[in-house]
DNA sequence: TCTGGGGTCCTAGGACCC
DNA sequence: TCTGGGGTCCTAGGACCC
């Protein structure tokens, strides 16, 4: 048996540990650079408002509704995160964190011992809901299924309809399929988009129907392999196996740092310096994931948004001599990249930089390749910056082609942030003080 | 005026090898 | 006149997830 374990409207549930009051009210958080709305309460959701809209779109109704609007604030929400997957690492034999607020659970054998005990999986899981809420102050809902993609579609209508109390197992053949026939083929997990719209022109509404096609149908319209363990998992055979925590020991393909900017942008100085900022940032996680990039790809693009049609991103990937993690050799081919992309007078809304070729790369592997005396004295000059940089914040210490003119200007990119909390949790100057009787608590 | 960010996997097709 | 078979590696593109 596997169970999904997915909080309730997470950056909603974060903001609300610490401002109760916002209960009962609609709230919504909104995307980097207070673009679009991506997390919502129950209330925002009932007053019809979708996951994605832009927020000048929907502020008048939020406004109407006198709603709180909420910056993202990652830093609180990779803390409560943490603090939810830390908890649920010690009541299951196994964890996957599937994201941010989802976790699998692997509850091979928990069942036979639980009955022992006079218990069962329902009561297990509405146990883990209670004090998950109790203790970090977070809402879950459960769902408990043989496969993966039924535990997601367990959770699905366990969140739904307040009957189950958040917590739904699907404990034989015939709930299984009483399950897939509540949910809409557009709710299976994997079924996206464009599959969704395709499925419902062939006569296949819900999950029950999905679950009923051939093997041969599903590989030929569902892209292949993918598509046929949908279809097997939704009948209860398991496909999709529990990831480790170190994924398997296998590094990641590809670690990326892409902006909206606050406004358009025009002046080259301006553009060089967020790309060169967005170098650094995608160094650093470069350097934390122990990984060297032998690719490295610079972007640059138009507003979707205007008059002008597409194309509205020019690309540009350089393959790299040796793979590195050094921030001022990628900075060096980023201003290559960059300067065949830009053209004058040409207003950008966005750029990015994505390191792919990834390969696990420390000192060792460094000194091998690279013909310079000086490999071990900038590997440990990155390794300084990254201290410095993780000790007093962010970009304390940087290169000067980050700065957009000689005055130090910086940041005419960076986008808005104007209703983000503070980092209750994560960082000493935000963290609240209170006055009691004179006695100043930290 | 204002429209997010960062990943994954799979397939098909081309270049190349013996 | 008749022109094989079996691989690998890489990339682009298309789908998906949160």
């Amino acid at each position: 048996m596997f169970a999904l374990v997915d909080c309730n409207n997470f950056y909603v549930s974060c903001e609300r540990i610490f401002q109760p009051r916002l209960e009962g009210r609609p709230v919504v958080v909104l995307s980097n650079n207070d673009g679009c709305i991506v997390s919502r309460s129950e209330e925002a959701k009932e007053l019809g408002i979708k996951m994605g809209t832009p927020y000048f779109k929907a502020k008048p109704l939020l406004d109407a509704h006198d709603a709180r609007v909420f910056s993202s604030n990652y830093a609180l929400y990779g803390d409560i995160s943490r603090r939810v997957m830390s908890y649920l690492a010690e009541v299951a034999p196994e964890v996957e964190v599937y994201s941010i607020d989802e976790a699998f659970l692997d509850l091979t054998g928990m069942e036979q011992w639980l009955e022992h005990n006079r218990s069962s999986l329902t009561e297990y899981g509405r146990r883990l809901k209670q004090e998950i809420k109790q203790w970090i102050h977070v809402p879950i809902c459960m769902g408990i299924a043989p496969t993966k993609t039924l535990a997601k579609l367990a959770n699905r209508i366990a969140k739904k309809d307040p009957m189950h109390h958040g917590v739904l197992h699907l404990d034989s053949d015939a709930r299984c399929r009483w399950a897939l026939e509540q949910v809409g083929v557009e709710d299976v997990w994997g079924i996206g988009r464009q599959y969704a719209p395709m499925l419902q022109q062939h006569g296949i509404a819900t999950a029950a129907d999905l679950a009923r096609v051939s093997d041969v149908w599903a590989r030929r319209h569902l892209g292949g392999v993918v598509g046929l363990r949908i279809v097997r998992e939704l009948q209860g055979v398991p496909c999709l196996e529990m990831i480790p925590p170190d994924g398997g020991a296998q590094p990641r393909h590809s670690v990326a740092y892409t902006r909206t900017f606050g406004q358009p942008l025009a002046a080259y100085p301006d553009i060089l310096s967020a790309v060169a900022t967005f170098t650094t940032r995608v160094a650093e996680k470069l350097r934390r994931q122990g990984c060297a990039a032998n690719m490295l790809t610079v972007f640059i693009s138009k507003s979707r948004y205007g008059p002008a049609p597409p194309p509205y991103t020019y690309s540009n990937t350089l393959s790299l001599p040796v793979a590195t993690r050094d921030t001022a050799e990628l900075l060096r081919y980023a201003r290559v990249a960059l300067k065949q992309l830009w053209q004058p007078g040409t207003s950008y809304k966005k750029a990015g930089v994505i390191l792919t070729g990834l390969e696990p790369g420390g000192l060792a592997q460094l000194n091998l390749f690279v013909d310079s005396p000086h490999a071990e004295q900038r590997a440990q000059l990155m390794a300084e910056l990254d201290k410095l940089n993780t000790r007093y914040g962010a970009g304390t210490v940087g290169f000067a082609v980050e700065l957009a003119d000689k005055n130090g200007c910086k940041g005419a990119w960076a986008g808005k942030k104007e209703m983000r909390t503070p980092a209750y949790t994560t960082s000493l100057p935000e963290v609240w003080r209170i006055n009691i009787d004179g006695l100043l608590l930290g």
